[in-house]
DNA sequence: GATGAATGAGGATTCATTCAT
DNA sequence: GATGAATGAATCCTCATTCAT
């Protein structure tokens, strides 16, 4: 069942309307109409690609921050020296969304409705990041962490503490530098949680 | 403005029967009509109480978090133990309370548009408290804070790491013991925080 | 049937309340709620007094501005100054209370259900003194009004001037100076709306 | 944006409801339930063609207005006579519109809140056209406005007048005719009003 | 007399979905 | 394929009024 050049696009439009404006606002905060009214398409075209408003959830695509992690897993130094260069990282790019946007943004990732989200895969993809940086060179000596570190409660942990600075950061309403203050005691949050478990040289 | 026995026991079965069903199927998904039909009361008795839907998760979310301020406030002990103290005792409140209640209430923490919600006189209150704990004591001694202790930015990356586990516990969707995995790290995150600044014995 | 002196400040507290709210918003947009919670006394109470809402409306005194009124009617001129006179003092009247107040004045008038609200009263009043106003030395020489003059068809042209220059004043949101614009050509309209009725020396 | 045929009749049709039963019993007293059931559509459907209940007042109180402005406009005739077409053609859509629609669009026209209701558009909609009536042809010789005339005074003027004949229409509850007796001395309060600034054969 | 808790009908508005064209 | 008119259930909230204490 093929679609035709033009029935394509109109899905397409379709999808990335309500990708943006369900990132924007939150899945029920986002009606059929204001997907169809952005696309420029008419109400009973969403009904043609899609069986009901969930389904084009499931359809919305999951990437990310990929280039940010893949820098950082192949930082040159040692673990925490990577760890801290991926959340300094996305700090900096906290800070250059917003806080209204990150406020939206971690107000979507607390909707309880969808399981899959963008802002959901989004924080899958921190988590997974920070495994990644954490294990790709796990054991393999000085400055890597012992192959019975705790990997998934120390990914948790860091993840909590970016994501307190981030979440202190919102409530206080930008009334606190996020990549200056928090960063500078990331540094240590992140020293004192890994060291324990580092290979010393 | 004390309320009669009867009006309180109503007003408690509202309250009930919110966190009961809140917690069963979030926050959007509870109609006040579901509210008021599940405590037997009627509709509008739900607005005697309760200036609006918002209201009930403010009041649900962090009801006895002044009685925990006081206690800790006066805890025998030195600062970090005080500090410890109530960060475990706000996890527990907020795990009694369940996820999806936090996580509402999360999100209207992050509502930019009223600057004096009921939920963010909340979070003023967390970090007034910690002012408090902090400050009580300050110079009083061994175990308690130097006079130059930066304590404005303590009891902010306090709050921080405190929301920080909060958050990836609303995010992580209760896979996460907050009261076990995330109190185990406070206690060592609050000392490295603390300690360069308490005054020694 | 005679009332407690308590209960009779009870009373007069809740007419008092009802009177100034109503006139400030009208009676649609006051809930009896607002009556008691403006009296200090319970929403029970109301209902002590008063059979139903729409009863207290009844209550309502109807004075006004009486002195303006007879100061005009013995003001020593003409009829067309004293006519000016009053307009003037009027738009004075106005000018004072500000437009804010005046608004809800007309909005007042404009409700539909109330036969005999204040301001309606209010209304009449000043149609009835520009009657009087005409009347009162008519047919008594040069500078009055003739016999056969249509006084009802003049005061309420008159009255339709004020009110033209109060709604566009209202409506202009301040921006149309009522006492030195409008004042300045309501002599004018004064003149030759009476002039032809006028008796000539 | 054109509307179907069928479209246009559902419009209407809801239109004629609501005028006819606002008319009837006034605007607070009508539901939008009761529009829709008389109309014979879903209560949905009104939402479908206007944004709110209010917005149905504005729609039908100056329907019209664009069609009389244009043909005012280049009516043959001297400006005075133009302004006096105008105007007596606003004073029959408003008799049509009837007294109740009118005291509703009033009401809105007076709400203070909203900068830019449609209630306020109209408002200006009739300044400008007045301007423009007198402008169009300004200059031009004998039967037009001098360069130097104060056309916005004039004109500001001129609705005063029209709107104090539609306040006491409004709060004389009708008991006063509009489009016989106000428009009566119209005639003569514009001739008096422009013809200081007219250009003399 | 006074209270204020409780009621429940009623109103405005939203929105996912259907369907005739 | 596409349109957009139409639906009506559902939701939040208001408020006049009653009544047990």
């Amino acid at each position: 069942m093929g679609l035709t050049k033009k029935a394509e696009r109109t899905r397409a439009k379709l999808l990335e309307s309500a990708k943006r404006l369900i990132g924007e606002r939150g899945f029920d905060k986002v009606s059929v109409e204001d997907i169809t009214r952005d696309s420029g398409v008419a109400k009973g075209t969403f009904y043609h690609y899609f069986k009901c408003k969930e389904d084009v959830v499931a359809e919305l695509s999951f990437q990310s921050c990929q280039a940010t992690t893949e820098k950082s897993i192949h930082y040159d130094g040692p673990v925490d020296e990577r760890c801290y260069y991926y959340m300094t990282a996305l700090c900096k790019d906290a800070a250059w969304a917003g806080v209204r946007l990150i406020r939206q943004w971690i107000r979507e990732t607390m909707e309880s409705e969808e399981e899959d989200s963008e802002a959901k895969a989004a924080l899958y993809n921190i988590y997974g990041a920070l495994m990644k940086i954490c294990t790709v060179r796990q054991g393999a000596g000085a400055g890597e962490l012992r192959e019975d570190a705790p990997v998934d409660t120390l990914a948790k942990l860091m993840m909590s503490h970016f994501f307190g600075a981030l979440t202190i950061w919102c409530m206080m309403n930008g009334s606190w530098n996020l990549t200056e203050q928090s960063v500078k005691y990331m540094e240590i949050d992140i020293k004192n949680l890994l060291e324990p478990y580092m290979i010393k040289k």
